[in-house]
DNA sequence: TAGGTTTCTGACTGTTCAGTCCATAACGGT
DNA sequence: ACCGTTATGGACTGAACAGTCAGAAACCTA
């Protein structure tokens, strides 16, 4: 009945989010936005409200796309808990691929937490962007506090450990780890990081 | 023989570091500076050359008094050393104040490191902002790393650890909470997160 | 194949930006 | 008191910016 939108709106505000990644919030024009996602700029305002629309867009997809990846990373039986707790500590201070279709980030600074690096960018002065954040923060956070629990139910780190502490402290860890890099520190030096911090976990203690 | 400048130029490149912490590199006009410092347009590019060079001078500044601060805090005699990172720790997690001089950060965000920051926003495209971040790191490393060697002579700390990981591995989590922070967590929550990684620290095995 | 509806494209507008420039002001030496 | 020198502040410029809009195009139904 009606002329089809001719794009993929996942594929654009993917390519939106690589270029906020890369130049920042205030460092991206609505012409690159329009440049790296092959819109014109009616169509932006038109599906996504302009550049403020596509931001907040753009973080709720990575919100919805850390809700599925972290809970299916962490989650599983108690007894290999530790070891996934350990695998995604590595993987996540290299930063996570963006999407398939889209090119990988070109810098480490740009493969840093989409939502953590706007909210220190324009979170003081955006409320709905530090809510945003926040959320993916949250959603993180329970899931590796669950997982924590499964590798204390399991035997593999102190039953006395506040499973929510541990959590907020790994994760904290970890969006160390995304400024550390973005300074120009090698992944090894980020993977030794990570193998340091894991090291620290309260083990059991046995008598 | 000459005009002297009526301005203090630590003054001036305090009140334009506030204004960069608030709004971002990008996020501030030289309207902006100018009415931070209450320089004029033509002052503000004799005497620092513009906006970029404002940020450059501004983040030396910064550095120096990192260079000053940090070492200051964290030296002294072995006996105290687990403690001064203790305290060291704890301050960092809330943001240092800026100068006496100039009002203090309205937000967490802003209260983040500066270097820090500004490496996360621009560093990918400006070389010189992220070399200058990554010496601001360097200075607090080796301080950090210091600190610990001194607690591990004075058997506060397991003398097998390695002194610079556990340095690389604290400032981490320091950086890691001024993004907590950022996205609204309390005080008392990065105060949480602080005292957990402290009691992680490798004790000594008594035997 | 014609009509109705929505998307698309790119030109347009008023504003804001970084950077330059110049007339004026404030000093120290003579 | 005068003069050379430097600082100051604001006007000016061309470019870049966010957002709007109207005409052209594409699609489905009938």
């Amino acid at each position: 009945m009606a002329r089809p939108r001719s794009f993929d709106p996942d594929y654009v505000l993917h390519a939106a989010e690589r270029q906020f990644r890369t130049s920042g919030y205030n460092g991206t024009s609505v012409d690159d936005i329009s440049a790296a996602t092959g819109l014109g700029r009616g169509s932006l305002y038109a599906a996504f409200d302009g550049k403020h629309g596509v931001l907040l867009q753009a973080m709720a997809g990575y919100f919805a796309r850390l809700g599925q990846f972290a809970p299916k990373a962490l989650a599983g039986p108690d007894e290999g808990a530790l070891e996934r707790l350990h695998a995604y500590l590595l993987r996540a201070v290299h930063g996570v691929p963006l999407a398939a279709d889209v090119p990988p980030a070109p810098d480490r600074a740009a493969a840093a937490c989409f939502a953590a690096k706007m909210a220190l960018e324009i979170g003081a002065s955006d409320s709905e962007v530090k809510r945003l954040a926040n959320d993916c923060f949250s959603v993180l956070a329970t899931a590796v506090a669950d997982c924590v629990r499964a590798a204390q139910r399991n035997g593999d780190i102190d039953p006395d450990a506040d499973p929510d502490d541990l959590a907020y402290l790994l994760l904290t860890i970890i969006r160390g780890t995304d400024v550390v890099g973005a300074y120009g520190h090698s992944p090894a030096r980020l993977t030794s990081i990570a193998e340091s911090a894991f090291a620290l976990l309260p083990r059991p203690r046995h008598h």
